[in-house]
DNA sequence: AATATTATTTAGACAAATCTAAATCATAAA
DNA sequence: TTTATGATTTAGATTTGTCTAAATAATATT
């Protein structure tokens, strides 16, 4: 299956929007690709003569079986890729994403399991997302919940689910990054925002937008 | 300038052939990057209209002076992944080409410079071939003469010339590398091929067609 | 149930990159 | 200097991925 980077990136997101087996509408996968409806139909077509979705007219599409093998693989690249960014070339986890959107479209397996293994085959990415093992095969991912509905007094960050540049550029002027220890201070009550610590720094208060998508576990 | 990956892949070969100045054919392009000539004819005038090669009909084409400074920026990445691949994931030097071919075209000055600084700023690629500095600048080539021509009786590998997968599998299956040392033992003249010995290891007589491809430098 | 609204598809067009076959140019040979 | 050969360009097509505008289907509202 040769496959071109538009391919690949449409498998990409159907894989992103589908989240277990939720149907994917044209109109969701246009707008997360950034591109018209239209051409999501056309590339639909496609999509189902190579037998990559399963697609009726009028009915949304998911991936079929082979779809989700090749989502599988397209996904251990990107976040193989922002592990080595991160880890060996000292980016920063906001600056990774849109690199490792080009990077993953290098297709060779044999590279793929070398930087795997170069890194330490590493289980998360820098964004606290599983990473496929090279049978496709995720980690179940830890026990978490995002920040404004944890019970415990001191969490870890374990990943963010909004990764747009503004948020992460925001975690990072905070220093929250990946596995930093965060005390909660206090809740509060009127707008849901939280005050939060981390050791040696003075306390900060966060909106209730930002805890909605930063995801910890006790301890 | 946004190129794309087919106007990259253009620009780094007509770079390569044209060696200095020598004007480059329309036939000799398409040889290089396996297309037909009428391709090539298409895309000399798109270059001509991003004024990227200096071209009129019938007369051949060579870089301007902003497509040479592109041409090293691309030259640059390619050498630098392919370091990275010999060095940090033990690819061997026959391998890397290829995988260098596509990470070449991620554009990210960035990207590029932190992988320079990772890889200690290497001045040669895994073939030899000296890497452009962040400002284009090439090392001036060590003094080397090809194997067949050497009078040194002592000589170390410093660049193979065709990198042909075959070549390269050859010296790879003979055991030698770039930094190799070798002693020339006898220059036949029947056929002109060489009797190397490599420390340690018996010595081996290759045809002239290779020792034409092999530079090498005294001690 | 009829109508309004929204989602999706179709029709037709365009740019990029390629090709084949035919035409044209440059030059080497006679 | 004419002719033959090879190199190069042009003309016209094709594929891929995209778009706008119009048509149609699905769904929500009255
Ligand atoms: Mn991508
Ligand atoms: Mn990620
Ligand atoms: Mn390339
Ligand atoms: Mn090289």
């Amino acid at each position: 299956m040769n496959l071109s980077i538009a391919e690949e990136n449409y498998i990409k997101s159907i894989y992103k929007l589908q989240e277990g087996d939720t149907v994917v509408t044209t109109n969701a996968l246009a707008y997360e690709l950034e591109t018209k409806p239209a051409s999501v139909t056309d590339m639909a077509k496609k999509l189902k003569d190579k037998k990559l979705i399963d697609y009726e007219k009028y009915k949304g599409f998911t991936l079929s079986a082979e779809g989700k093998k090749i989502a599988l693989q397209i996904v251990r690249r990107h976040r193989l890729w922002e592990c080595f960014l991160v880890d060996k070339l000292h980016f920063s986890w906001e600056e990774v994403h849109e690199l490792a959107e080009e990077l993953e479209h290098v297709r060779s397996e044999k590279l793929t399991n070398r930087l795997s293994e170069y890194l330490g085959n590493p289980l998360f990415d820098p964004h606290g997302d599983p990473i496929p093992d090279a049978n496709g095969k995720l980690t179940k991912p830890r026990p978490q919940t995002s920040l404004d509905q944890a019970t415990a007094k001191r969490v870890v960050v374990t990943a963010v689910t909004d990764q747009s540049t503004a948020l992460l550029a925001f975690l990072n002027a905070k220093h929250i990054k990946l596995s930093t220890q965060l005390e909660i201070v206090e809740h509060y009550e009127y707008d849901n925002s939280i005050e939060i610590k981390i050791k040696q720094q003075p306390s900060i208060t966060i909106s209730e937008q930002v805890a909605k998508n930063i995801m910890v576990r006790p301890v």
